[in-house]
RNA sequence: GGAUCAGUAGCUCAGUUGGAUAGAGCAACGGCCUUCUAAGCCGUGGGUCGGGGGUUCGAAUCCCUCCUGGUUCACCA
């Protein structure tokens, strides 16, 4: 039941206006002790021309009063709706426990399809927490559109292409060996690209070859390809270990090489569309009407740049997909960059310009400074992994000895704590990483949503069955209802994250709502109450549990049973 | 310099789209385990919401202006 609505409803006959008048501004007291629900007259002062105050009473007066509230009152303009808490209790739970697992979710996105480009790191570069960000936040975004009816097409645009893998086999050919790659990948990898530019500083000669191979890749060459080949799947073995670990999976991985042989058409359309234009040797989409600078198109070498390729990618995934919306994440300092292509788009007359959305975040530094592959400056994913799953294995160590599972609870744990604290802050924040913070599991901390689910889970394993024909009006404490409260919320909260592309809504609203029963667990004994105490206070356990899982699990984060 | 994002407690951040006394966590200090997992709960201290104007019955929130920091501005992605 939709509480606001009835309510908006009441004042509006007792007003004499229209429910969508008042429904907008009913709010949310700052404390419960001025009531559940709370409507200001203020607005109403220009239209009915008496002063607020004397309107609330006037409505009070003529309000009939919606059977789920127990009491209104006048506070000044304000006037004031007191839930009949053992009503609400009731509507909320059977209806969560109803939904199960299904709560929340909705069909508001009727099929339609919305494609979305997420982690999308460079290919023969080692996974660092600088792509942590664009990965969890792109598959937390994925199941929560999901969550909503949409069909998802999740697309590792992977960084696959490019004069640096010329740069590569030039290196591998002077300094490399197969067993060296073979045994420490990217790592090697890695160390051979390094010397490469150490050396091409002394040997400026080492450039034009790299030129020659990444040539040589584009027209087919069967060894440039063969080892660039080989360089790829080292890689994505080693991002797909990390994957596995972080549980994001794509659809597509289509690369940057993936559009090699596709750009050349779109260029050619360009061209037809009168767009591009040569400039400084460069060829350009001037821009200057819409006060940007230009979007280079082709490159004085006759090469194609990040631009060519994006648009290229945009009109295959239309193409394809036919998409309703299609997502960009990345850090913020693209915004120009995508600014400038999606205005390309439109200029080509595409109205489906206007669907294409870049979902930017802020930047990763660490607290010795900037993130830089090239100097060693970074926090291997992997390593930040294996870091937090040790940290949280010490702490079961020494708060759960017996337990089980122990190595699959320390990962489901360690892992999602990195992940929660990812998903934890709106997305535009910039981070400063930092290995403290990072471990430590006290507080607003995914171990904290995991564990309460936890005690929750521990509950209702202990006490059986759980009914639904319960006495809810034994449900009175302030604590239960800020709860049902939470758990009334969070369809809403689902949609607002993906209206706003913000996953932190949702992982706000888990924390609250794991806070609350918290409160709620500590002040009300469940198994050793009386029956029907007992059978009540279960279903709020029930509800909950279910929301927290359902909810950790829209965030991509396990949920242990046992703790 | 232009564009863009940000500025709220010592630190990291929320703030319901303009409402009542600005809230959490971390850190500090003090309580609470013979009771369902103390990874928890309760309490104390801590604020010129970057500054200044304006709009409004009412501004952390909207407008203007200035300050500070990040990012970006032609052949990297």
């Amino acid at each position: 039941m939709d509480f606001k609505a009835s309510i908006a409803q009441a004042i509006a006959q007792a007003a004499g206006l229209s429910a969508d008048e008042i429904l907008p501004y009913i709010e949310i007291p700052p404390n419960t002790d001025l009531g559940d629900f709370a409507y200001p007259c203020f607005r109403l002062a220009k239209v009915l021309r008496k002063a607020p105050p004397a309107i609330a009473a006037e409505i009070s007066e003529k309000l009939q009063k919606p059977d789920f509230i127990s009491k209104v009152e006048i506070v000044g303009a304000y006037l004031n709706f007191f839930l009949d808490k053992g009503v609400y209790a009731k509507e909320v739970l059977t209806e969560v426990l109803a939904a199960g697992e299904q709560y929340g979710k909705s069909n508001i996105g009727d099929g339609k399809t919305i494609v979305i480009d997420y982690s999308s790191p460079n290919i023969a570069k080692p996974f660092h927490v600088g792509h942590l960000r664009s990965t969890v936040i792109g598959n937390a975004i994925y199941k929560i559109y999901e969550a909503l009816g949409y069909h998802c097409i999740g697309v590792n645009h992977l960084g696959d292409w490019g004069t640096q893998f010329g740069k590569l086999i030039v290196a591998y050919k002077n300094w490399g060996s197969k067993e060296a790659v073979e045994q420490d990948g990217i790592q090697e990898l890695m160390r051979i690209y390094v010397k490469f530019h150490d050396e091409a500083e002394k040997n400026p000669a080492l450039e034009d070859e790299a030129r020659l191979w990444f040539v040589k890749m584009q027209e087919g060459e069967e060894e440039a390809l063969s080892l660039w080949k080989w360089f790829y799947d080292i890689s994505i073995k080693e991002f797909e270990r990390v994957y596995n670990m972080l549980g994001v999976t794509f659809d597509a991985y289509t690369g940057e090489s993936f559009y090699n042989d596709k750009m050349a058409p779109v260029v050619e359309e360009l061209k037809q569309k009168g767009l591009l234009q040569e400039s400084e040797g460069a060829m350009i989409v001037d821009l200057e009407e819409e006060k940007m600078p230009p979007c280079l198109i082709i490159r004085k070498d006759g090469g194609t740049l990040y631009a060519t390729r994006d648009i290229t990618a945009a009109l295959y995934r239309k193409k394809t997909y036919d998409f309703d919306k299609c997502i960009y994440l990345t850090a913020l300092d693209q915004n120009l960059h995508f600014a400038q292509w999606f205005t390309v788009i439109k200029k080509m007359g595409y109205d489906w310009y206007q669907d294409l959305v870049h979902v930017p975040f802020g930047l990763v530094s660490l607290d010795s400074g900037k993130l830089s592959t090239r100097h060693g400056h970074v926090v291997l994913m992997e390593d930040l992994l294996h870091q937090s799953i040790q940290e949280a294995r010490r702490i079961l160590d020494e708060k759960s000895p017996e337990l089980e599972n122990k190595e699959e609870v320390a990962a489901q744990m360690g892992i999602g704590a990195v992940i929660f604290n990812d998903l934890y802050n709106s997305r535009i924040k910039d981070v400063v990483f930092s290995w403290e913070r990072m471990l430590n599991f006290d507080g607003e901390t995914g171990p904290y949503v995991q564990f309460t689910r936890a005690k929750a889970f521990s509950i209702l394993k202990k006490a059986g069955e759980i009914r639904t024909d319960v006495d809810y009006s034994l449900l009175q404490d302030p604590a239960t209802a800020e709860v049902c409260k939470l758990l009334a919320d969070y369809p809403a909260k689902i949609v607002e994250a993906a209206q706003k592309y913000e996953p932190s809504i949702v992982t706000r609203h888990l924390m609250n709502l794991a806070q609350a029963f918290s409160k709620f667990y500590h002040d009300n004994p469940i198994l050793s109450s009386e029956d029907a105490v007992k059978e009540a206070r279960l279903t709020v356990v029930a509800a909950t549990e279910k929301v927290l899982k359902s909810g950790l699990t829209l965030l991509g984060i396990e949920t242990p049973n046992q703790m």
